[in-house]
DNA sequence: GTCTATAGTCTGATAGAC
DNA sequence: GTCTATCAGACTATAGAC
């Protein structure tokens, strides 16, 4: 135990040393070689594993990004109602409880992951999630009031640090916060 | 004129060409070879004018953060009053106006910027933002509102795209979004 | 499946001529 | 103020032994 090297299971432990360290430190200023150190091994052993550095995000986007793909395909069956949006809002918290490292690491690399061949898939993710919770008939401002309420989800991992409370009071208060967000977009809109 | 080299402003046109490149594709990946190239000029010309790469970003950040630095400078002068809250929004929306493409590679490289020396300062920055529109005696749930107001401001960079309209269309909607939501924050506040 | 050794490239930065 | 020339160090990636 302890140190002693596992067997068979490498893979798992590059990808939880790297998310770890890419989230840290960033995914510029993550060398290879910092990470095997990490582990014990070398960068060669790495390369058994993964083509390039690059394969490792990829790999640990489609790992724990799973989550969020099946929100989308779930989504996408549900009459578009308030209480679908409603509800999207609710699994969109709970599955970043599971990917917030990795929703973490995309945030504070943009700039990097853009270029990635990971990019354009998160962007049109994104894009898929952000279409389901306006509607695109709405007034302008119904509209982004829906998908600032998709992005407050986000705030928990930077903006609401100041906020003194735990982390699951900060969540559910800005799952509260985006809840009722969509509510009003929803309401101005079948007003008029 | 057109390729003329100008005198004397040769550090302004470092300035502008870093900025444009690292928000482009990011801190890491602009290297200083590449802004030399379109400036048409050496590395070593670089250096003449800023002392290391990391001073190019900070000389940005002095220059082109000011705005929000006076921003912040007049809110701590304030009432706490709702209409403050209001009236700091509403200047912070225009100040972003000139200070975005900054705030873009901010946002976009945080984890890089996190380990430069105006990290910190940055944080300060937001922090004093954060503390000037939320009560610290409200309930959570309003501090969280008012909070997100705030980011709201900066969604226009990033989560706006899918809306039609014009920028300028998006920016006022997600203004009178986050003027709304420190409103509401305010009332509920008021009233238990 | 993991290693050593190294190729090949790029980086930020400096020295010194003009 | 800009240049040429060059530095040491770091990087990703590969080849081939075990």
């Amino acid at each position: 135990m302890g140190n002693t090297p596992r067997r068979g299971d490498t893979r798992q432990r590059i990808q939880d040393v790297a998310l770890e360290l890419f989230a840290e430190q960033g995914y510029e200023k993550t060398s290879l070689r910092e990470i095997a150190e990490h582990l014990e091994v070398t960068k060669a052993a790495l390369y058994y594993h993964f083509k390039t550095k690059e394969d490792i995000v990829l790999s640990l986007f489609q790992d724990l990004g799973r989550p969020l793909d099946e929100l989308i395909a779930w989504g996408e069956q549900q009459p578009r109602s308030l209480e679908t949006k409603q509800e999207l809002l609710r699994r969109y918290s709970a599955a970043l409880d599971i990917a917030e490292p990795l929703m973490r690491f995309m945030q504070e690399n943009q700039a990097t992951v853009r270029e990635l061949s990971i990019g354009q898939i998160f962007k049109n993710r994104m894009l898929a999630m952000s279409a389901m919770i306006r509607d695109p008939e709405a007034p302008m401002v119904d509209q982004v009031r829906s998908v600032i309420a998709l992005f407050s989800m986000h705030a928990r991992m930077f903006a609401l640090q100041a906020i003194e409370g735990t982390p699951e009071d900060k969540r559910d208060a800005a799952l509260e916060v985006a809840l009722d967000l969509v509510e009003q977009a929803h309401a101005s809109s079948t007003h008029g």
